[in-house]
DNA sequence: ATATGTTTTTAGTTTTGTCTAAATTTTATT
DNA sequence: AATAAAATTTAGACAAAACTAAAAACATAT
């Protein structure tokens, strides 16, 4: 099946909305996508049409299994694209979400296929984001919020959660990136922050809000 | 300025045509776009509003230097990806336009920078077409047309200027590549066509259709 | 149970890029 | 120079994707 830029759109913000919340709504959609929630209503209809969506007027909506698979593809491309623009051109993390927007709805599938051999098939994107293979079947890997880790243990971030601008501006302040080795020197309750080691810096204190955002494994 | 994918795509193929002909008309636009007439009358409006063409209703058309700027940026970006993938990904040669005419609508500019320097700054494409620089220069070499070349000498492939699939399967045939060296062992005047010498393959004829489009360059 | 408020959908427009058919301008022919 | 032919433009329509404003359906509170 082939799908027109602004469908991939849609159906890439309802896969990401029902991972949280399972059945999706109408204004949550246009919120995410910054549009109105009629254009939503429109778009809706026209991926039932196209037998992609469990939809009943008024009643929500969700992927239908032709849906997720076409979620996927998109999420596989954009998640390839950021790979490529971070490991071979030396994007900064944090500079590469809008590009990868765009490369996402290149059609041709030998492409993806050649791009991920050329980056020697890689698991995880630059955000720790798993990458689908092209049967849609998602890598997992066992990590914690860094605000669950207990003290004085040794971590290695894994992910980001919160990929907005300004989360990877406050990152890349506190030095930290994925692979980043730091540890967890204290927990306040007062306001829930750490106070935390990272590899070759100074202790610092990183609010509830960021620790909340930052996954971890221990180190093996 | 910023355009859309279709400006770029008009753009683009007046800049292709004007380099034969001087002056372009609408129905060979419309022709070479695989449109109608009308059609590209209702662009050409559009890219004038835009002050981007010299147009007169009736009176044939051409880029101004605006437009000549434009049409370089696309001209650039689409020889650049197709090097990508080429020389990164391993496709044929033949193969790579159709991706590439989407690949050259992608706006950031930082991504060609950084792709061409990742490519290390590459003068011509996989065609052995030029590819201009970030300021529209245009590299050249001294070529000249395989069917005005005399016996006996030694030359090397450097361009080829039909770029159908067709063209290109036939020279794959023949086993022509840009790089290619290759000897004219004999002009046939009754129908134009010569025999050459393939390095490694025995002598063969070629058309004199096909000879007029590969361009070749003395061994230095 | 009815009134109020929120969410969703419908109805009607707009913009971009395309089309067909008809009208107009230019070019070519005799 | 008049007329036929070809090229170009205009007029009017359509589809996709967006919007605003109004109507309809659903949810909630008294």
């Amino acid at each position: 099946m082939n799908f027109t830029t602004s469908e991939e759109n849609y159906i890439k913000s309802i896969y990401h909305l029902q991972q949280e919340t399972g059945m999706v709504n109408t204004n949550s959609l246009a919120n995410e996508m910054h549009t109105r929630a009629a254009s939503v209503t429109d778009m809706l209809k026209k991926l039932k049409a196209k037998k992609l969506l469990q939809y009943e007027r008024y009643k929500g909506f969700k992927l239908n299994e032709a849906g997720n698979r076409a979620a996927l593809e998109v999420v596989r491309k954009h998640r390839l694209w950021e790979y490529f623009l971070v490991e071979k051109l030396k994007f900064d993390w944090d500079k590469v979400h809008p590009i990868a927007e765009e490369l996402e709805h290149i059609s041709s599938n030998e492409l993806i296929q050649r791009l991920e051999k050329f980056l020697g098939n890689p698991s995880f994107d630059p955000h720790g984001d798993p990458i689908p293979d092209r049967n849609g079947k998602i890598p997992v890997i066992s990590q914690q919020c860094l605000s669950d880790i207990p003290m004085k243990k040794t971590v290695t971030v894994s992910s980001v959660s919160n990929q907005t601008a300004q989360m990877l501006e406050m990152l890349k302040h506190y030095k930290i990136v994925l692979g980043t080795t730091l540890m967890v020197l204290q927990h306040f309750e007062f306001d829930g922050s750490l106070e935390i080691k990272v590899l070759k810096q100074a202790p610092c204190i990183i609010s509830e809000q960021v620790a909340k955002n930052v996954f971890v494994h221990y180190d093996q």
